[in-house]
DNA sequence: ACGATTTTGTGAATGCCTTCACAAGGGCGT
DNA sequence: ACGCCCTTGTGAAGGCATTCACAAAATCGT
């Protein structure tokens, strides 16, 4: 049995997997393009996450060098049933061929298009625990677009240190490192008690755009999206779960 | 070593902040007591998803000594709205009083019990890669009930070498770990490429609850919960927020 | 050229989830 | 004891999202 994410709280999209689940939403964000205005280009926030998933889907398909995919066979890959990719497609427009299906170069330029991925979007990584350095390490940031382009924190024995080729900047210093780098993104992983405060300086700094790894909601003006990955909450979550295999369920 | 999970991908729910929004599911899972089955204690996939998030807050609540809060004041601090919270704990039994509030410590007692918090659930953590040893150093899990029973890793350079206190056990060692600690749950670690291999022999030892950190759709038999955790989808989703906002916003 | 075949794109139906709004319930002061 | 006031619990309404099912479109073989 499967569940829906959302605990880890942050937030994304995910693909059903085997059947049909209900999908608790998950972050604390943000509808851009209101539901409500037909804007010709508006994407349902289910789709966003989701489109994710389809890119990830489709750089696998092009390593194994494959130039077409039918909505059957990449909503396979990407473990979401064919009708909900193609609605998911055709908010992007009309780039699928009809007895063919979607060309795999053209479809990935035209999600990266939509997600805003074809200009630079510097990403700054706030807290540098345990967490924070995993994420600094991490390598599937730069393969899927991301680069980190600031490292900040407020350990005076580690600023000004050098790690990945960046310089540790302080925090106090965030306002200059923010226009200095174009930050656009920021990634809080500092502990919970001191989350909020960062959040705010950020906030203050210009960043509109934040992912939250401290186990805290956090308060943001209208125009900032915050999305949350909260590990403790997805073990929760399958927890609740496992609970009700082992009691309902019967056997095994 | 099976390190660093390669696509950090995966992902949670999480709760929305400021304003509606609409939020995307996620994980690939399933659903537990059919929403078809009136049967009377089924809770809504969302609602779960929630209810990890009020204990956080109950937790905040109880620390400064709160003793009964209303619906209005904790939703506030868990950021959802008070009627949603209202719904999702009616789906426990009425647990408040009317013209008072809730009770901090008695509802902080049956959200556990409603999460299978009150049973202890061995979780078992594969890949010791830079996210790994992240996690496995991650204080927040042992304060929301959850302590990692076992640590696995392919890299004989560091198998049996300790860490926490736990020795790191072989992965081909998995059926015995799984069995001799009772594991309920598991916790994927490790590069995409190594991920359906380790899924399987985690399915096969007989895990039915994993959480990936591998940007990687898992195949998974049905009665097997699989949430995922993406953090470059997560960068992604906010990427594509970001862009409408300098596009159509206008002036910041 | 034409028709068979394949696969997309989408209108309509269904189902959750969220939000609204209020009646029922319980404490507290007098 | 009574009544006022506050807050819960929930029926009903409204929104998104998912799923269905099929007509439209495009290739390929003959």
């Amino acid at each position: 049995m499967i569940s829906q994410p959302d605990g880890l709280d942050a937030v994304g999209a995910a693909a059903d997997q085997p059947r049909p689940a209900a999908a608790p939403d998950q972050s604390q964000a943000v509808a851009h393009g209101q539901p409500g205005l037909p804007g010709h280009d508006y994407v349902p926030e289910a789709t966003v996450a989701r489109l994710a998933v389809y890119l990830r889907a489709l750089l696998v398909l092009r390593e194994a060098g494959t130039a077409t995919v039918s909505s059957e066979s990449l909503a396979a890959v990407a473990g979401v049933n064919s009708a909900k990719l193609r609605k998911d497609l055709s908010y992007l427009g009309s780039y699928g061929v009809r007895g063919v299906g979607y060309d795999v170069a053209l479809l990935t330029e035209q999600i990266h298009k939509t997600l805003g991925l074809h200009e630079d979007r510097a990403v700054a990584l706030i807290g540098l625990g345990h967490l924070g350095r995993a994420l600094a390490g991490y390598a599937g940031f730069a393969s899927r677009g991301f680069q980190i382009a600031a490292i900040v924190d407020a350990d005076p024995a580690i600023v000004g240190s050098t790690l990945g080729g960046l310089r540790v900047e302080h925090i106090d210093d965030l306002d200059r490192v923010v226009k200095e780098y174009n930050i656009a993104i920021a990634v809080i992983a500092v502990p919970a008690s001191a989350a909020q405060d960062v959040c705010d300086r950020l906030v203050t700094a210009g960043v509109t755009s934040i992912l939250n790894f401290a186990p805290t909601v956090l308060s943001v003006p209208a125009h900032v999206d915050v999305r949350k990955v909260d590990l403790a909450a997805e073990l929760q979550i399958l927890s609740f779960h496992d609970s009700r295999k082992a009691a309902s369920g019967g056997a095994r």
